[in-house]
DNA sequence: TTATGTGCAAAACATTTGCAGGAGT
DNA sequence: ACTCCTGCAAATGTTTTGCACATAA
């Protein structure tokens, strides 16, 4: 737990504040260039490598979380408590599920194994009721 | 299902076969990178955009799985059966875990959700044993 | 024979980084 | 003042794609 030492030396920029104040406010789970959009509208000169910087260092400090779920890019969170995801297979859209975290699969886990366990996350697949609707006409089955 | 209907225009090439083959020789997960360079000690004028693309169907058609873990990169597995992996949060080594499947958390799932569920994939953080080793001289705590 | 697949190279994305000037503390 | 931070732009890394030629069926 290294992040006591590091906080000292970040500071609160204007730049830092939005990006959470705008990550916070939705619950879309936006990569960061979709972060880069939401915050450009408050500041535009904003540059993307500022934003991509500042979500890493947010996420290394544990005030966000970078969601390493299926796609090519990464998402944000700004709600930090374990919870679990799902993913549309077709449109890429991420959303929360509700399902109880599973606590105990880690002690299992690391029973079975000789990695240190640090966590775990559930993904799910799926297809949202947008793309399920705008594919009706397609399917047979 | 309409693989059933992809497979009679999916020709048996030679590049098809070896990547295939070399894939199913590991269990270490490679990237499409890592597997561009198994097969090319095999075919060396292969293109980097034919591994690619390879993988990429035969995934789509279910002889392999695509793995969309941390990191990166995709990785590739000729492994098809539900199975959960692990991954180093310093090396990105990515190795399987026995953990019992959770098949009722997908039913548990759909009825928190209206997306239409196909599938959960768990994935555990952890540190791999080498790494733990080589950062032994730095731990304090 | 002919639709599909391949090699090659360029393009398209996503992310990271070097640097000179700017701003928090 | 002294660092750390930002904007900009270039570099890097990964994946996709266009096209002319090759090849499985």
């Amino acid at each position: 737990m290294d992040f006591i030492e590091q906080l000292p030396k970040m500071r609160l920029t204007t730049q830092r504040q939005i990006i959470l104040e705008e990550l916070s406010k939705v619950t879309s789970h936006p990569t960061a260039g979709e972060v880069y959009d939401m915050v450009r509208k408050r500041l535009p000169r904003i540059g993307l490598g500022t934003v991509y910087r500042n979500l890493e260092l947010m996420a290394e400090s544990g005030v966000i979380v970078k969601l390493e779920v299926g796609g090519t890019q990464k998402r944000f969170d700004a709600t930090t408590d374990l919870h679990y995801h799902i993913r549309c297979s077709e449109c890429g859209k991420v959303d929360d599920i509700e399902l109880p975290v599973q606590h105990e699969i880690d002690r299992i886990a690391s029973e079975e194994t000789d990695y240190q366990i640090l966590g775990h996350h559930i993904e799910f697949a799926g297809v949202c009721q947008t793309c399920r609707s705008s594919a009706e006409h397609l399917s047979i089955n």
